[in-house]
DNA sequence: ATATAGTTTGAATCCGCATTCAAATTGCTT
DNA sequence: AAGCAATTTGAATGCGGATTCAAACTATAT
């Protein structure tokens, strides 16, 4: 039942060869006779021989060990395909991931040795926040890590974010050019960099034109969250005739509060933009004008800052990623200027 | 910039004791004077040490890693959710996720041996079907293999499933309660064990109540794909009154190629039911009657069935767990018998 | 045939920690 | 105070490969 695994020792004495002649069997740059090489994997297949990773990985201080670490990702499909994205580009490098999952309870900071004791190569942080001290640590030990979405002043770290202020100035730009006043943006929860920024590009650009009243919510990032922030919003006095939501996820939930809560007419009525172009967005019911980020772009340049293709791991670099507004049918189009 | 990593000899040397001691003062069971161990972790702590996974799982031959593998998981939320919860179980348990992402183009079979090379101590694949050759290799070599939703026939491994069979037979009888007559299902694709069960308790109960005419229709295990295939199935001379679907995102197309392109109303001249309740199944837009399936109670059982309190790991086993028909208003509820 | 450079190969060692086993220490008993 | 068991500790070794270095062998040049 338990038999024991099989080593380069076992391959080494049936192959009739010494134990480091496997190993540069094994090895594509090792220094052996093809013929003897072709012998030893020959043998090896036999006995069904796999290099133990972790004995590997301890003489050559490489694990092809990538850590992944997130946050909630069950919100909507956005994180969800970017792990998978990574994962897969990431296999295709032969690497492998090690994934953790950081809960309200648990935060990055706390798992974080643990994960670096499994001597990963890189890490990779994406929706939530560590704090820089430990980030640092591992930077200067010669660890890459990128952040994803998430920036942290002032350390070694490299990040790769969608430009959410510039996704923001866009929204304020369509809004206004469709002839909206009343303007309100949706919040996500919490000093997320993300919603900060978004707010931010949204605000100022809404400012810059002369618009100077933008009505607040604060929604969670999640479908719930983003219809009851609706009611609240919609459900007063002077309400909004366009909502710019941090999420797409909260904007079906704006939808759908407006729609079949308060029977309110979209895009008629009311405008509603959100953020990620997740799949749902363009489903029918849905039909959601949205910033597009893209989670295979994203991926990919954080991947290309894992590899050093650069001699020296770059430092403290923020690549910001355009999104691009995607124009459905969720909001008003803007006017074609012929009053 | 690269120090070296610190190392048990370092603690020990800084500590004024012998390699072996630090050792013992990080093993909870370790037969050490308490004040050894204080003063041993006092020090590690200054130094920043934490010890090293690999070399410990070198000795040990237990690595706290346990592998994941999982095929196109971004189709709906159900997946992702229980990546999730899996990754939260396991933490908890100070176990480590390696994540492995199987692709069309790349089956399980071909990934395992990288896998295993990492040592993993227990093994859970999801939504993809490896060869029962490798599964019985790996489990009896002392490695716990559990399936989720799927099975392999004759295999030492253990497997977790929602009771795809006995969910198909409810949603028959919630379709005939309610009156129906012209009946359809449309598969997921390929020839999962999921799809199958569903489809054959499904067809069986019919059959048992005297509905012989099942119309088919094909369709992906994706929103497309639902929508395209219920264009096909409603758009004909007889079509179906009722449509129950594989899995609750094929039914969401469904009702929007209904609701939309085809203008049929949901529930009165079309009853869809789904499968898994995932987080869109509940929105107002849907409001989508289904077959729950606890992502949570799966993977709780998958998980239960990793850790052996049980002396000798039980084989072959498949547990299936029961699911609830959960009835919302995409499906005309069965008549009161008043006639 | 002999010297020399280039290939291949194996013995020894190391990676970082856990474990075995014997030695040293401590605590109690009578 | 001697005797013995229970604690506590360190020297040595192993886990499974990679790597260094020197030895053995091959090929080419003179």
């Amino acid at each position: 039942m338990t038999q024991r695994k099989v080593t380069s020792y076992d391959v080494a004495q049936l192959a009739g060869v010494s134990q480091p002649t496997v190993s540069r069997a094994f090895d594509p740059n090792g220094n052996i006779n093809p013929s003897t090489r072709e012998h030893v994997l020959a043998t090896a297949a036999r006995l069904g021989y796999q290099p133990n990773a972790l004995a590997r990985g301890l003489t050559t201080q490489k694990t092809d060990l990538v850590a992944i670490i997130m946050g909630n990702i069950t919100r909507s499909l956005f994180y969800p395909k970017v792990l998978v994205e990574f994962t897969r580009r990431l296999q295709a490098l032969g690497k492998q991931v090690l994934l953790f999952n950081t809960h309200e309870t648990r935060p990055v900071d706390e798992i974080l040795p643990r994960i670096m004791s499994y001597q990963v190569d890189a890490l990779i942080i994406a929706s939530s926040t560590p704090g820089r001290e430990l980030i640092d640590k591992y930077t200067s030990m010669g660890t890459p890590v990128v952040m994803l979405n998430r920036t942290v002043p002032d350390t070694l770290a490299n990040a790769v974010c969608s430009d959410n202020e510039l996704g923001g100035r866009l929204v304020a730009d369509a809004l206004l050019d469709a002839g909206h006043q009343k303007i309100a943006f949706m919040t996500g929860v919490g000093v997320t960099a993300t919603n900060a920024l978004r707010q931010k590009g949204f605000a100022d650009r809404l400012r810059e034109r002369g618009c100077e009243n933008i009505l607040l919510e604060e929604g969670a990032y999640t479908y719930d969250s983003g219809y009851e922030a609706a009611l609240r919003l919609l459900d007063r006095d002077n309400p909004p005739d366009a909502i710019f939501c941090a999420a797409d996820i909260m904007a079906l939930g704006t939808m759908d509060a407006a729609r079949f809560k308060l029977g309110i007419k979209i895009p008629d009525e009311l405008s509603v933009i959100g953020y990620d172009d997740i799949p749902s967005a363009r489903w029918p019911t849905y039909d959601l004008t949205t910033i597009r980020q893209s989670a295979t772009q994203l991926v990919e340049t954080a991947v290309s800052l894992l590899t050093p293709s650069h001699d020296l791991l770059p430092t403290g670099q923020i690549i910001l990623l355009p999104g691009e507004l995607i124009q459905r049918g969720s909001a008003r189009l803007p006017l074609q200027g012929e009053s």
